[in-house]
DNA sequence: GATATTTGACCGGA
DNA sequence: TCCGGTCAAATATC
């Protein structure tokens, strides 16, 4: 429910909405505060612009959570945005849990389009596009909460997908780093972009994978991956084959939009605590069947010396893969595979090493781009996993990326990855 | 180190 | 003086 109104206060134009869940306007929010307010069972929490000081934007509102059952909450914008940094995506997944949790938005990429424009929150509506479940794809009645899966060509039941009694659900979001232990499938699901009109928030996530599997948890991170998409980690438990997994989820679509789903392939021991669950504790686990995959012929076409790299695929820009030098200054490059550029590097110098080392003829398309070398030099061969798509790329800092490149150690940096030692 | 969030303190209008 | 809005240091997270 959407109560539009304006007035003055303060010489500033103010606007309310009452939705059932919070909303995303495309903007980026910084909370500065929060206050119990009189006679009110919650807490009002306040955001300003985050470019309040970048650009002058005195942009701020207020969010305050009114009812508990059905939940609504009431949202005041007081000013207008001056400011021209929309954020880097449009929303489309709308949390319902509790106000104090504002990262929990998602976008969603239609096929071969994107679309930039930002949502008006006064257009925010319930309205929803129909779309016709052709072309193998399964469809999404938008008007039926459950199921989202109407139909299925790949048999659920065949692909051992556990289908009994559901566990207790558990969400993270925000800075959780998702408590994610071994012996179950993750998967990454990232799309790009969103139409206007659908909303969509974890419980229906929660749902709809509760179809494909038996989920023990999701974790919805927080912020977007450096290429602007916000991406989910579900895990499974008992799952027959990751990759039937994997296709299920990718012929499922919601609306207008195509679920894309990797496989996760790192665990982490079980911790007790949440500290001991930071990310650096994860340890690879590649499975059998990754090596098949097309990063070892794309290796064998590019003539490569066994001991001298590692290869990343990257779980979220699946077109393209890094490629680590221990032997050189160098720590990497990043390739992308169709093209066989180079469309990230480390140094201006890398590609006189990947030539010498690697028998490589690539062709270099940016060397601005700064990305963080890493040490792939790990335990046998492997490096630790990083899950993490959400840091800031590049460092925004001069002396942060001297930093960071003369290590060449910055775990919380990267992006998800598989990895294989060749 | 950079950035975001938390939270008690502070401020100003009613 | 009360109360809502904001500040800013401390803290958390990456």
């Amino acid at each position: 429910m959407i109560n539009l109104f304006s007035t003055c206060r303060k010489n500033s134009r103010t606007s309310t909405e009452v939705t059932s869940f919070l909303i995303d306007d495309g903007h980026v929010w910084r909370k500065y505060g929060q206050k119990q307010i009189l006679n009110s069972k919650h807490q009002r929490n306040y955001y300003r612009c985050t470019y309040k000081i970048d650009q002058g934007c005195r942009a701020t509102k207020h969010v305050q959570k009114i009812m508990d059952n059905p939940p609504k909450y009431k949202t005041t914008y007081i000013g207008q945005h001056t400011c021209d940094n929309l954020q880097r995506a449009p929303p489309i997944i709308l949390d319902s849990s509790d106000p104090s949790d504002t990262s929990i938005l998602l976008s969603f990429e239609t096929m071969g389009f994107t679309e930039k424009k930002q949502i008006d929150p006064s257009q925010c509506s319930l309205k929803h596009n129909s779309y016709s479940s052709s072309n193998n794809h399964l469809s999404w009645n938008p008007n039926k909460q459950v199921p989202f899966i109407k139909s299925d060509p790949v048999s659920v039941t065949s692909s051992g997908l556990n289908h009994g009694h559901q566990r207790p659900l558990a969400v993270h979001s925000g800075y959780d780093n998702g408590d994610m232990t071994s012996s179950v499938a993750y998967s990454s699901m990232n799309s790009t972009y969103a139409r206007e009109g659908e909303e969509w928030n974890k419980a229906d996530l929660h749902e709809l994978f509760a179809e494909v599997g038996e989920k023990e948890d999701m974790y919805v991170v927080r912020k977007v991956c450096k290429v602007g998409r916000k991406f989910v980690f579900a895990r499974f438990f008992k799952v027959g084959s990751l990759h039937v997994l994997e296709n299920r989820l990718n012929i499922t679509r919601i609306g207008n939009f195509n679920l894309r789903a990797k496989i996760v392939m790192f665990k982490k021991p079980i911790s007790e605590s949440k500290k001991e669950s930071k990310r650096d504790e994860w340890v690879l686990d590649v499975p059998s069947e990754l090596t098949q995959s097309p990063t070892v012929n794309l290796l064998a076409s590019l003539n490569h010396t066994v001991d001298e790299s590692f290869v990343i695929l990257s779980l979220f820009e699946p077109q393209s893969l890094w490629l680590s030098f221990n032997n050189t200054n160098c720590k990497g490059v990043k390739i992308d595979i169709e093209s066989k550029n180079i469309i990230e590097s480390g140094s201006n110098s890398i590609f006189e090493e990947v030539n010498d080392l690697m028998g490589m003829d690539l062709n270099c398309i940016n060397t601005c781009k700064f990305f963080i070398a890493r040490d792939f030099m790990a335990e046998e061969g492997c490096t630790k996993a990083d899950d993490d798509v959400t840091s800031t790329f590049p460092p925004k800092s001069k002396k942060l990326r001297d930093f960071k490149y003369k290590h060449g150690k910055m775990k919380d940096e990267g992006e998800g990855v598989i990895l294989e030692c060749v």
